[in-house]
DNA sequence: AACATTAAGTTAACCGATTTACTTCAAAAA
DNA sequence: TTTTTGAAGTAAATCGGTTAACTTAATGTT
């Protein structure tokens, strides 16, 4: 069923039947776009929206880049990702739009997949700076980046003050009498929200005079199983620590899982504090203490600005973030000594 | 950059040039290919997927169809379809196909998207028998279900045995001797896996004698925020119950938040036991108890069938059904007296 | 020498829409 | 009566590819 089996039935031009179904209705009596109305009723037509697209040069396609880690490959190795798309997803549908969801290793292996697919615009999930350079040279549609830092950039980011939720971080452990503190934390050498959510924590620490070193510092992936591991290790270093900070929540339920493993109460032997607020702190035991982040602030802002550049066919720069605070629960216990 | 410009570049047709990018070196020389591959590598040209599409009617694009709940519409409502979804877009990228995300309050809508998007194939979540044959008669190309039960109907789904499920999640229960039980399920009367796992359950308490009527059964949605108020009401009626099955794991973590804010322990005044066996259930204290299914056997087994009956133009029959096992942890307490 | 075959292309139609420029006819204006 | 205007609509080009049918020159066969 195409658009000319419409126009042949109605007993009138493609040209007619597409003004129909635009509204051009200028050109159109009433009676003859009644007809055409209910041909298209009965038949069911639904317009090719690829030959659209292609005369059209728009496809209402927005591609949604999601970075995978962890050797399964997969959104979901952090469930954070998969909160943002499904706010992104509600957006995009509300817009009357299509979602177009990709996972990659490297964010320039998609550039070119965008840019065949005619895609309107694109949401890029955790870029890290050095790879925005090149993202925005090769690609010639309005972007709008999340979680990435980049200042210089002619960009659109929408992120939270990540640096000052390493600050609170620390500061909270801190306020509860903690001054021995351990670290856990993806990569902090990438210039992204780690490495701010790193230098507040850092900072804090030296603030208050807190000694906080190297060896206070383990690495991980931002999975659940890298960070079990990491648990262990620290609940292996005994007394060394009273809390722990994670650089994100997927870290933290790790990190709770191996030192419990190791017989580690929380928050009576440990305490830990998360990063990111997952909906899934709520669901544990106890509660996690986790820096919170607004999932539907973020993706509301996002859309704005990636369906105003399209509709409006400009270039903004901006640079948002979310304020954020500590979200008290119950995987901190105060010291008083 | 079009097909056009490269073949002047190249100072050939369009039609060779279109040869060496789809692989048809019959009618080309190795000297021209070379040239052609060439000026591609240099200009960063990448067809134009749209009007490629548009002759050869197929898009490469493979549809993911999923019902949302609850008055937030999003996909994360329960964290089971995330799971799958980010299992399902690994393999549709694996195979070198492109995902576009749906969700959708009633699965009818989406039908004539996907067909005015010449959508290769589509995968749909959790659709109702009474869907189905509407589903069926719409669309015309190879879809698979997931979680779907339609005995009679000529389509391919993959799933897990609900109703053993449910009979096991009884069983369990009863084993450990627990005879006063509760259910908290979303509704049972559309034909789907809930009320195959419910009559399993149901099932598993007659056969052992086990009293269990209507007045057992709680209604919740399939969110978090819903069942916390179940898991309120029945800690409300006090001593009536020992042991609480949920239908599902996002409902399981939701009573058990409302026990919890009544000042039930679990296991010690309240076992519960989940269905999933979500990764979070590890996380949480006490780990949740729930009858265990394998979201990647089923993206795998999806995706085999659906990538067969798009790349072999045929049409498959088929309800396969993982076997489950219950995966026990520590939220279900023995009763010994 | 006459014919068949093959390698290496090219031409033009086509996919299913949109859009620009043109047509036609009736009513209004001059 | 002639001209203008506007409403309603159409024809044809176009988007960027693919593909079937055709061409051309060189080589191989008999």
């Amino acid at each position: 069923m195409n658009i000319s089996e419409i126009a042949q039935k109605a007993g009138v031009s493609k040209a007619t039947v597409s003004n129909v179904i635009n509204g051009k209705l200028s050109k159109v009596s009433d009676e003859t776009k009644e007809k055409i109305e209910s041909i298209i009723r009965e038949t069911g037509y639904k317009p090719n929206v690829m030959a659209r697209s292609l005369v059209k040069k728009e496809s209402r396609l927005i591609g949604v880049v999601v970075p995978y880690l962890g050797k399964d490959e997969t959104f979901f190795a952090n469930p954070y990702n998969a909160h943002i798309i499904a706010a992104l997803e509600r957006y995009i549908r509300k817009n009357d739009y299509y979602l177009m969801l990709r996972c990659v290793g490297d964010p320039r292996e998609i550039v070119p997949l965008l840019s065949s697919w005619n895609v309107d615009g694109a949401f890029f999930l955790g870029i890290y700076r050095d790879e925005v350079p090149e993202i925005k040279s090769l690609i010639d549609m309005p972007i709008v980046f999340l979680d990435t830092y980049a200042p210089g950039e002619e960009i659109v980011n929408i992120g939270i003050e990540d640096y000052r939720g390493g600050y609170l971080s620390a500061r909270y452990l801190i306020g509860k009498g903690h001054t021995k503190l351990a670290l856990v934390t993806p990569d902090i050498s990438s210039e992204g929200v780690i490495k701010e959510r790193y230098k507040g924590f850092s900072d804090a620490c030296k603030e208050a005079g807190v000694p906080f070193k190297r060896g206070n510092i383990y690495y991980t992936e931002s999975t659940y199983a890298s960070a079990v591991q990491v648990g262990q290790d620290i609940a292996f270093g005994q007394g060394e620590y009273t809390a722990v900070a994670c650089m994100s929540d997927i870290v933290a339920f790790g990190v709770i899982e191996g030192l419990k493993q190791c017989g580690l109460r929380i928050p009576y032997d440990m305490s830990v504090i998360g990063f990111d607020n997952l909906p899934d702190c709520e669901f544990m035991s106890p509660k996690l203490t986790s820096v919170a982040q607004d999932f539907e602030w973020k993706a509301k802002k996002a859309s704005d600005y990636l369906f105003k550049m399209i509709e409006e066919k400009c270039v903004l720069v901006a640079d948002e973030r979310q304020p954020i605070k500590v979200m008290e629960r119950q995987s901190v216990r105060a010291l008083s000594e």
